[in-house]
DNA sequence: AAACCAAGCAACCGCCTTGCC
DNA sequence: TGGCAAGGCGGTTGCTTGGTT
């Protein structure tokens, strides 16, 4: 049985899982007596435990109303539905699912839905499209710092390794390997985003931008092209990772009215408690600082600026801070 | 076969709300 | 109206299990 090791308290009380003798005891007494005061219930059923763990495990899961089980679709939509209207609310959201208790389904959230949409390129907490490749690109100071600590001769990228069955690539206990690849692919999956409102991804990397960013890695023409066609490559991890929304089935179900994907419904903060407005700048002020150089990279998008820019800086800097540019141009290559 | 690792989930913890005096 | 007790809730912990190396 999950769950943990069985010890007790400075009280005496007993913690952790319960016995089915314990179990049997709950039940008997509530189907006799009704729960009452679950401080005095313990004594009055001979348990050693404290009310509030006789309540947890009654609601939870003693409870003859409970459904056990697998979720089925229609509970996973619904569920993501609701969330998508009360957050976090884990209570309410088990008022609308009969049988299922505000505990599973947050675990269900937590273990597989979440990972559900995140996979799919949407924000579990705001229901909308991803876009934080941006946060990521605006930290990329910081994980190519990350990264070049852990490259050690030995550990070189592959150079072919974009060529390399993905499945093959992604061994999990090369973290490295892996944070330069999803490196590599929010910066493509930046450059290869239009300002738009389209809600298919691009499967382009605009010319401009290849050409641009093989400058500054000081790619030769052959590594220009090996970027242009693996943008351009629909089996790229780069573009089959991304599922196309409007033919994803599931997403269209769960989220029927996609062509207002962008306009979800008002969402419940996950912290009950507005902001203040100091907060709220603080908080504001901090974000507009971490997405500060996607911006501007975004913002050079938008202009086709030249090369003495931000974007310039910007990259200077990420070339500065790897330890060799031959490591992009493999990385490339 | 053993060691390691990540996922899953029951149970706990601590804060918040509610109701009563 | 303030204080207290009890219940409710969401986040976190830590054990078990199953898969991988």
């Amino acid at each position: 049985m999950m769950g943990r090791s069985s010890s007790s308290d400075e009280n005496g009380l007993k913690k952790g899982p319960w016995t089915p003798e314990e179990d049997q005891m709950l039940i008997d007494y509530i189907e006799r007596n009704g729960h009452g005061s679950w401080r005095a219930l313990p004594s009055l059923a001979g348990l050693n435990r404290c009310g509030k763990s006789c309540r947890l495990r009654w609601t939870n899961y003693l409870r003859p109303d409970i459904k056990r089980g697998n979720f089925t679709e229609d509970e996973e939509k619904l569920i993501i539905h609701l969330h998508s209207h009360l957050g976090n609310k884990w209570s309410a959201i088990a008022t609308h699912l009969p049988g299922r208790t505000d505990n599973e389904i947050k675990n269900f959230w937590n273990t597989h839905l979440k990972k559900k949409l995140l996979q799919m390129g949407i924000d579990p907490v705001t229901h909308q499209r991803r876009t934080d490749h941006l946060d990521i690109l605006a930290n990329l100071p910081q994980l190519l710092a990350i990264a070049a600590n852990n490259i050690g001769a030995t550990n070189l990228i592959n150079p072919s390794f974009l060529d390399m069955n993905l499945s093959a690539l992604m061994s999990p206990s090369d973290a490295t390997q892996i944070a330069k690849f999803q490196l590599l692919q929010n910066i493509l999956q930046v450059l290869s985003t239009n300002t738009s409102t389209s809600t298919t991804m691009p499967q382009n990397i605009d010319p401009f931008y290849a050409v641009q960013l093989s400058e500054y890695l000081k790619l030769n023409p052959h590594q220009l092209q090996n970027l242009q066609e693996l943008a351009m490559n629909d089996q790229t991890p780069s573009s089959s990772s991304i599922p196309s929304f409007s033919n994803h089935d599931f997403v269209s179900q769960s989220y029927p009215n996609l062509e207002d994907f962008e306009s979800v419904p008002p969402l419940v903060p996950a912290s009950p408690e507005p902001l203040s407005q100091s907060q709220s700048q603080s908080q504001s002020n901090q974000m507009n600082i971490q997405v500060g150089n996607a911006t501007n990279i975004l913002k050079q998008s938008d202009h086709h600026l030249n090369s003495s820019t931000t974007l310039d800086a910007n990259w200077q800097d990420l070339m500065d801070d790897e330890a060799s540019g031959s490591y992009w141009k493999d990385v490339i290559e």
